[in-house]
DNA sequence: TGTTACCCTGTATTAAATACAGAGTTTATC
DNA sequence: GATAAACTCTGTATTTAATACAGGGTAACA
């Protein structure tokens, strides 16, 4: 069985987190044990992970819950919708992996030149450019 | 002159936040004219944007102080250590990009399906493998 | 010289997440 | 099967990040 703490030790995320996410409707109402204790399906578990990494990647609250709402479009929606939205989600996410690659390469900039014999990074070149656009 | 308001209009950064940002140090205080206005240079403007795009891309404050701080390492760093700073930073974002990357091929998945000419999108056998770590 | 738009500071509010308190429930151990 | 330790329940309080607001001064411009 799962329990709500057995779901924040697998998923990494705080137990009272868990119970937030149900209270703003992130999450749904799990099962209730006899005695009232919240018992969670492997499906809350994936959909947990799969807010984690998706809070953690800069997307809030609303985006995930648009995220989600794909997975459960259900009769409400049309392809034609589902796949609009889809493909704004796409836009969104390349701009970000963009982004996230304009920051590494800068990086290993900075790593590589780092491995001069030089004591003190005082001098390095490259560590204002991080802030660059390209 | 670049008064609070106009680096607000060219970073898409709320106004309220960059003096947010100031107070919590993540921005260096600006120097002020002779009024009290705040006076911020382009330094100033790169590294809002930067602070913007970061937390976009889910850096917690604390995250982008420690990628900010590299810029900074000056006198009191080795290269060693920023070399190591670094390559930790870099895991940290192929991982997100990693992330991204799979969530966007489930969408992606999402949008051919709804390519084919059903009506509704109920049946999709595709929306709820979202979850899914592959 | 208005008057409109902007900036200043300090404080209040909202949203997201987390912490805490007091009472009940399971689990493990003897 | 009593009992302590560990866990869960609800409700409320606190923290953090970000925004909003209020009252007063400054800049810009017709």
């Amino acid at each position: 069985m799962l329990t709500r703490g057995r779901l924040a030790t697998r998923t990494g995320c705080n137990i009272e987190t868990i119970r937030y996410y149900e209270t703003i409707g992130l999450m749904p109402a799990p099962a209730r044990t006899a005695s009232g204790y919240r018992s969670y399906s492997d499906e809350h578990l994936r959909r947990l992970n799969f807010i984690q990494r998706a809070r953690s990647l800069g997307f809030s609250g609303e985006q995930i819950r648009g995220l989600l709402e794909l997975t459960e479009a259900g009769a409400n929606k049309t392809r034609a919708d589902v796949k609009a939205l889809t493909e704004a989600h796409i836009d969104e996410i390349s701009v970000k992996i963009r982004d996230l690659q304009k920051i590494r390469k800068r990086l290993s900039q900075i790593s590589s030149f780092c491995d001069g014999s030089s004591q003190s990074s005082s001098t390095c070149p490259i560590l204002e450019s991080l802030f660059d656009d390209s």
